[in-house]
DNA sequence: GATTAACCGAGACGGTACGTCACGTCTTTAA
DNA sequence: TTAAAGACGTGACGTACCGTCTCGGTTAATC
């Protein structure tokens, strides 16, 4: 299910790092105004995540018009810009929303943990997640548009996260050299996958997976 | 300064590789037919595939448009048409007409290639190169338009040959061990890299490459 | 001055005529739905119609182009597009927002009549109104495009109308036979003026308007 | 069978009324020189005043592309072009090299004259002769296009021609008047005719015509 | 309960780019 | 020199989409 807190968590740190651009939510920061009127239906802030993640994922986001998504939402397209300035701020917003945090493993081998939480990592690319798709499509409007990039930003980031958790912990172990280049690892571990994922089009098995931790981590 | 040969080697290419696609060109294959008619200016091809550099660079691609594009090129927009399809078609050739291949290292260690092979790889992207940022809309296209597929599959794999081919030469000379995966050795040195340049940001210079040949390939 | 009402009464009728074609404007047929969403801007019927006659007039049909247009009538193009399927549709619309009837003469003479009401017709297609230029291009378009066959029907039996009118009066006051053929009689006065107006190019004074009067109706 | 000398005639007759415009047959006036290189194939006037018959009654003027009308003539666009300077005047030497004279009737009484002239006329009119739909877009371009007019108006008057020329001998024969005014009396008989032809779409026929010259030259 | 402010659906609107098409010219090879 | 083939500049076409705005109508909190 899908936590409509984690939502507006979000949200508010994107309208942070988008500062200025977004008057539409403005007022959702101060919590403590009574806000009168009619509020936001809640129903839709989900509706419109989840039509974005179907219908980006059927045909990208450049195929997939506003007009077409509120309808697919159930909702107009005013309701839809609302909530989010902009059609990439949406899809990246969706994203954000679908992607649950990595369960932080533990099994006290880093080989073992890196082999399941890339193995998870994998699993969701591979699968369902359609929406790995779109991912490039915001690098390149990142590129151009500065109030995006910090966005993009924080979402790699948070695929970082698990990765040097267990790394940190392996070094704490005394399982890695303490003076290991954590990031440099960790580029080397996702680099890859990524890579096949969006560009080589090679296949991502555990077979591969297995391969590449014994080609960075050689011997453990 | 570009070379016209090049540029028709890489079109033709792509057009059997888009084949059934693009009539528009296909004439140009069978090289005997007598060509009637007046022949298509070799200048305009030249200059429309610099000038979709040049503002693609400066632009993006969302942020070309075919008008200011035919302007620039000094073209009207029916010559373009007349000879991609599309405007993503047109951008890949652009960014394959300008691909140089790079120099087939051949130092006698390994690690040394590697360096130099990657370090050229490296400094293209880093510097002048904008031309990098236009990669991930390619890709998300190519999700979603089978024609493009395979054009970006050929562009993708021209990076990979020259590291391949320096890995294959290490085994050859007993440098590497015979059972070497090769394919997942060039994914685990290419894929960091790619991964820094489009998503994590974080730096790509001589030092980075050095740690990076140092986690997969040690004590060589 | 230009009514409004006229307009939408012209608007209707041709929506009519041309049923099955334009869904665009279908909705307004029926005035009791409650008509949801924004409404069309009233204004922009009038300043469209209004610019079609003004740049028409200047440049001819096939002069216009719908981007001036849209410009000279301060409105973008999706906005006349909206409104009418074709360029010539919104021609013929214009034309037929522009026709004033004609005043019902009734002198009590039949010749005097006649004289009064297609001098009127004769003043309008010799000064201002170069918009009759337009028609030719309309009844070749017709010829091939059943849905605007009924549509310059309209159009031209508006025209005939007054003149069937005042003949019929005569026939009523026994100024003219009973058995008088009225159609024939219609054609026999309307067809030379149409005749020198588009084709012949001979003049269109008072002058002949009596001697075809005298003419067709001797001695009366 | 279509006699190439009149096309020949009519088309130099045009060549002087559209003086300036046309250098592109200047050279075939001056019959005395030797004329160098290859001769131009008398078949293809032929074929292309044919095709452009054909193909512009399917579709219309502006539906007929020069390109299909080439393609349809066998020739190329290039060959058309060195022959008429424009698609308008190609049409309009179509239309008058397709139109045989009418045959001079003169059978002692001007009613029995007319409804052999006026009949052979509209018969022409209302079968196989659909160019006749052609001539609205010619007048059209004629009203913004100098050059045209005076082509427009040598294709009229040929039409006028012979029943002027009957309604002479008429009155010659004290049949008609002294002091008939004949171009009226033209206008009077030829207008309702092209008037029901272009827009009133009555029909047709030996019974219209009666009722026309009745009312016209009653008592005859 | 009345007021009020904000919400919502529907869709018009300006703007911008798209990819197509046609005209009339120009450029090549072949006859 | 003409012819066939077709590239070329120019410029309009009609469509699509984005993000904004404008209606009529609804829904809660406040008065």
């Amino acid at each position: 299910m899908m936590d409509p807190v984690i939502v507006e968590t979000n949200r508010e740190s994107v309208a942070e790092s988008t500062a200025g651009a977004a008057d539409t939510d403005a007022a959702e920061a101060c919590d403590d105004a009574p806000r009168r009127g009619r509020p936001r239906s809640k129903e839709f802030d989900e509706s419109i995540l989840a039509a974005t993640l179907e219908l980006a994922g059927e045909v990208g986001i450049k195929g997939m018009s506003m007009d077409e998504l509120a309808q697919r939402a159930g909702v107009s397209k005013a309701t839809i810009y609302r909530r989010w300035p902009s059609k990439e701020i949406l899809v990246l917003q969706a994203l954000q929303s679908a992607m649950r945090p990595l369960d932080d493993v533990d099994t006290g081998a880093v080989v073992e943990d890196l082999r399941l939480c890339l193995g998870e990592m994998i699993a969701r690319m591979s699968t369902k997640d359609r929406m790995n798709d779109v991912l490039p499509h915001l690098v390149e409007m990142a590129t151009h548009d500065a109030t995006l990039r910090s966005a993009v930003d924080d979402y790699v980031q948070n695929r970082r996260v698990p990765v040097r958790q267990v790394l940190e912990r392996a070094v704490g172990r005394g399982e890695l050299p303490a003076d290991t280049d954590i990031e440099t690892l960790v580029d080397a571990l996702l680099g890859p996958i990524i890579y096949r994922r969006l560009l080589s089009g090679g296949t991502l098995d555990a077979d591969f997976l297995d391969r590449l931790i014994e080609l960075v981590l050689p011997d453990r």
